[in-house]
RNA sequence: GUGGCUGUAGCUCAGUUAGGUAGAGCACCGCGUUGUGGUCGCGGCGGUCGCGGGUUCAAAUCCCGUCAGCCACCCCA
């Protein structure tokens, strides 16, 4: 009787080498440009109570429609985490730290129970950050041009920055009366779906792509002509911020994003590599409110969150940042069984180079191409006559420097000399 | 969640139109050197044709269902 064979859950896959190591290679260079620039490492559990994504999003469907929750042992109600600026605000609250702005950096696995495609999965990974305890519009650019510099440290080069400011208390009530009126007045004219997104959330309709929507959404009121005085100074403080590192923008007065809780600076990473409807690899945004919302004193906050399968995915389309090479930088050769292979292979290791070795016992032209697959660069042969003499015989796979017996204690010296050259 | 396209060896695919009982290239293994890779030559392993059911003398091929991937909508990273 055969055993049933299984699968990956639907959406979600195995990252194998070397594409996983090209992941955390992205991650690395992330964690040094976010260290380097003053942001600690957060590390929050996946799982969360569920009152902590309900707060975030009664409009959202990341919330309403597509959280992996359910209870568990004890009844609880638990949350997989669909995203993570959400989680990030909870620990603010919980540990209230009191040297602001707070600023820390995180990466990891979130899901969401979406129909999966190209560029989305139920689990996906991102890399973030998030600063909270200051709403002065120079964290807003810091923030932003983090992030623009993340994707030309990757190489990336086909990355437009969205940006908007979707007000505040101040402002946006009378603009989403305006919008509402504006809209309302058009009701019957605009796509079922729009209809009920407009009894939810009216912000939302201006992202509609569907074509009914579209000569509607073009004439409809902008947030940014109602920014009140203090919040258009900050968009703008923002902007000559941007200006003055260099860095290209485009105003998008209708980006609204999807989660509720944004208000003034949002903005959109959208990558022009990527030919289909996944290509935004980041986005982000103000929250003034999310940390009140979630028990916490009133305390501004911003952050970003960037797609890492969709940034690579954006990278083979533009050819930047390939796989890193993982071949070792010596294979050893077992011709004789024994212990002189490990041994020879443990102490090449100790030594510090990246050592790998061949098993089975097989025939030693079957070795050879075990070897030649790798691609070191060297090959060490433990065979009799060597092992007999107290010596090991290095061979060049790339060079012509062909091959040599040496004394077994002058190994490690040899190849030091070899590789160092 | 809605609609559409696709699913044959580890990988990329042909074969499906006109049902007759499975192929190529690459990869892998072995031989050509009784201790030597990359090129070349020869040989070989490998598939319940996504899965389940139906029609038929006969199904990879036709029908139904189901699962998965992809595309658009939606959503968003």
């Amino acid at each position: 009787m055969a055993s049933p064979k299984f699968q990956s859950l639907r959406g979600m896959r195995d990252v194998m080498s070397p594409d996983a190591e090209r992941q955390r290679a992205v991650v690395d260079v992330f964690a040094d440009l976010a260290g380097r620039a003053g942001y600690g490492h957060l590390m929050s559990p996946i799982l969360e109570d569920l009152g902590v994504f309900l707060r975030v999003g009664e409009s959202t469907d990341v919330v309403t429609k597509e959280m992996y929750d359910f209870e568990d042992k004890d009844g609880q109600r638990i949350a997989m985490r669909p995203e993570l600026t959400a989680s990030v605000v909870r620990a603010f609250v919980q540990h209230n730290p009191t040297n602001l702005p707070w600023k820390i950096w995180y990466e990891g696995p979130q899901f969401r129970h979406e129909k999966p495609q190209a560029g989305r999965y139920r689990q996906f990974s991102q890399v973030g950050i998030e600063v909270l305890g200051s709403d002065d519009p120079h964290v807003d650019v810091e923030v932003i041009a983090l992030g623009w510099r993340f994707y030309e440290a990757l190489g990336m080069r086909q990355v437009s920055l969205l940006m908007n400011s979707l007000g505040d208390e101040s402002c946006r009530p009378a603009y989403l009366e305006a919008l509402t009126r504006y809209l309302l007045d058009r009701r019957t004219d605009l796509s079922e779906r729009s209809q009920e997104t407009l009894d939810k959330n009216p912000l939302r309709v201006l992202d509609s792509k569907r074509r009914e929507d579209q000569a509607i959404i073009a004439e409809a009121p902008l947030m940014v002509d109602f920014l009140s005085e203090e919040t258009g100074e900050h968009f703008a403080a923002v902007r000559a911020g941007l200006e003055a590192l260099s860095i290209p923008y485009e105003i998008s007065p209708r980006l609204v994003r999807g989660l509720d809780y944004y208000t003034r600076t949002t903005f959109e990473f959208a990558s022009t590599a990527l030919t289909n409807a996944q290509n935004a690899v980041g986005g982000g945004g103000r929250y003034d409110g999310l940390a009140e919302s979630l028990g916490g004193k009133p305390t501004p906050g911003i952050g970003f969150a960037l797609g890492v399968d969709r940034i690579l995915l954006a990278c083979d389309d533009e050819g930047c940042f390939p796989e890193p090479a993982t071949a070792p930088e010596v294979m050893v050769l077992d011709l004789v069984g024994g212990s002189e292979a490990i041994v020879l292979t443990d102490q090449l290791r100790e030594a510090g180079f990246r050592a790998d070795r061949t098993f089975d016992g097989r025939s030693m032209k079957a070795q050879m191409k075990v070897a030649d697959r790798s691609d070191a660069p060297w090959v060490l042969i433990v065979g009799e006559d060597e092992l007999a003499q107290g010596q090991v015989t290095i061979r060049d796979m790339q060079g012509d420097a062909g091959q040599t017996t040496i004394d077994r204690g002058d190994v490690i010296t040899e190849l030091k000399t070899r590789l160092g050259a």
